[in-house]
Order: C-alpha cells, then structure tokens, then sequence
DNA sequence: TTGACGTATTCCCATATGGGTATACGCTTT
DNA sequence: AAAGCGTATACCCATATGGGAATACGTCAA
C-alpha cells in the first residue's frame, strides 16, 4: 500500500503546508478562489486541488457567489489533532517527577546548565506511567 | 512533484496512525522494539521502519542496551503542531453556534472599533441558516 | 565457534501524491 | 449569442510511500 490519502482526516489533509497555508488566509474570514491564488502566488489550479482536499476532510465549507466560489473555514476537524497532540504537551512544557529521567536527555541541553547542585541518585523506574 | 517526505517534519510523520500509536505507546515510557511491535501486532520491519522516520524528524530517540534498542519519547517537535492548531481553538471551543458569525468578526475587528457608535441590529444577507 | 535472538536494511510493488499544462464548465456581461 | 471571467477537472510525471518477504547485522548464550 501507498501513503493514506490526503482525504483520509485532518492529520493528512494538513500535513501539506500550502494546506496549511490556505487554512491560515481562510481564518480571517470567506474568500474566493482568486483571492487564494493571488495571496498565495501559486497556480489556480493546484489551489483548487487544495481546496477539494480540504473540502473532503471537511476543513472547508463553500458556497456559490455568482461565476465565483467562496470558500470558508471549518476549523472543527482540526480538534482531534489539538486533542492528540494536547496528550502530549505537558511533556514538553514542564519537568515531570517520573518522566524527568526520560526527558533529561531530550533536554539536557537546557538542564544541564541549571543544573550545578547535583543529588538524588534515586531511580528505580524503568517504566513510569506519567498517564496515570 | 510527490508528497513531501514523512521525514520532512512532525505534521507528515505523525500523519501516519501507526506512527501516533507508536507515540502513545512510548508516552508511558521507554520500549524495545518487540515491546512495540507486540502491543501493536504488525510486523517488526514495518516498526523499525516507523521507528526510523521518527527518529529523523526527532520525534524518538534510541539507546542501546545490548542487543536491544530502547526508544523513547520526544515530545518536542509537537509543539509546532500543537502551536497551529491552538491557533485555531478559539473558533471551535467557545460557544458559538453559527461560524460565520465568528468569522465575520474576526474580519470586520478593526472596522468594529471605529463604529462602535453603530446601531444595526442585524441584516441577515445570507442564505441558509442553521440556527432557526 | 556456533547458534539464537533482536533490529535494521534491502528489494519489490501498487498507489496516490503535488505540480504543470490544457481544457471544460458555469455564470455574467455584452 | 458571443465573449469573458472564475473555477474545476483531466492528463501527464517523478517521487516516495506503507507493507511484505527475505536477509544482513550486532550481541548474547552455549
């Protein structure tokens, strides 16, 4: 098998950055297909290919404006990744009791700097459960 | 051109839902390679394959203990995601019903402030409302 | 050393991509 | 009706995928 699909969820529909991008220019508000174009310096064709991939993952809603196609935000598919990766932020953006042996090293960098009274030879877990 | 690579950032290697299991699995803590590959029962190239894609956008890191290789979590490479979806919160999470609404406001802020003396109660221009 | 184990790598394939170009479609203005 | 505009679609490509199978590699056990 290949890659999942663009249209497969959010996930793969936004892991395209010029998707991204679009999602970006759309959050000020409903804007026609040129207006993409024009804001994006890209051909209008591929920000059509864009937008049916984002159509089909539901990111965006259309409606018909006379000859043009107005295209707007739907931000709500865009939750189970926030909740996903939400999952994991304490584990970026705090030190954890636990899983301050596991991040050590991801951080150590930063750390180790603070790091001038030494202590604790304490361990023991080989496998924290942080979720618990 | 092709997709870009899986390899290119966190938002194309976490697309694939192998590859988020595999880091919920290692958010409770380090694990062998046939540690995952049990939990997850498919096949052990198939992993070290994932593993192999994590590892190059920074999502893992590995440590040899033996004949074993133990992978652990980094969560920081999320944080990006987490930082562009957050941006998008706003527009799902509070109350609001009717998205346009959000929207419109969002595109008319600036002009709302100098016409805060308005009156307007409403116009209702559009065509379909969900509301009732 | 030999063998078994734990992982990584190589080769193969079907698939669908993002981009380009050309063109078809629909609505609007003349 | 014809001409134009705004969008979507149809082709064509090079590329890299996720998966399967087989195998190479490094480490430990006899």
């Amino acid at each position: 098998m290949a890659r999942a699909a663009t249209t497969t969820d959010a996930f793969n529909a936004v892991a395209e950055p010029r998707r991204r991008q679009i999602l970006d220019l759309l959050a000020h508000g409903e804007l026609a297909v040129n207006d993409i174009v024009e804001r994006m310096g890209v051909a209008q064709p591929l920000v059509s290919k864009h937008l049916k991939v984002l159509r089909e993952v539901g990111l965006v809603d259309v409606r018909d404006d006379g000859r043009r196609r107005l295209y707007r935000l739907n931000p709500v598919p865009l939750k189970p990744i926030h909740e996903w990766v939400g999952g994991f932020e304490q584990l970026w953006s705090e030190r954890f009791d636990r899983m301050d042996v596991v991040l050590a090293e991801l951080m150590d960098a930063e750390l180790m700097e603070a790091e001038r009274d030494d202590h604790d030879p304490d361990d023991t877990q080989r496998d924290g459960d942080p979720a618990g």
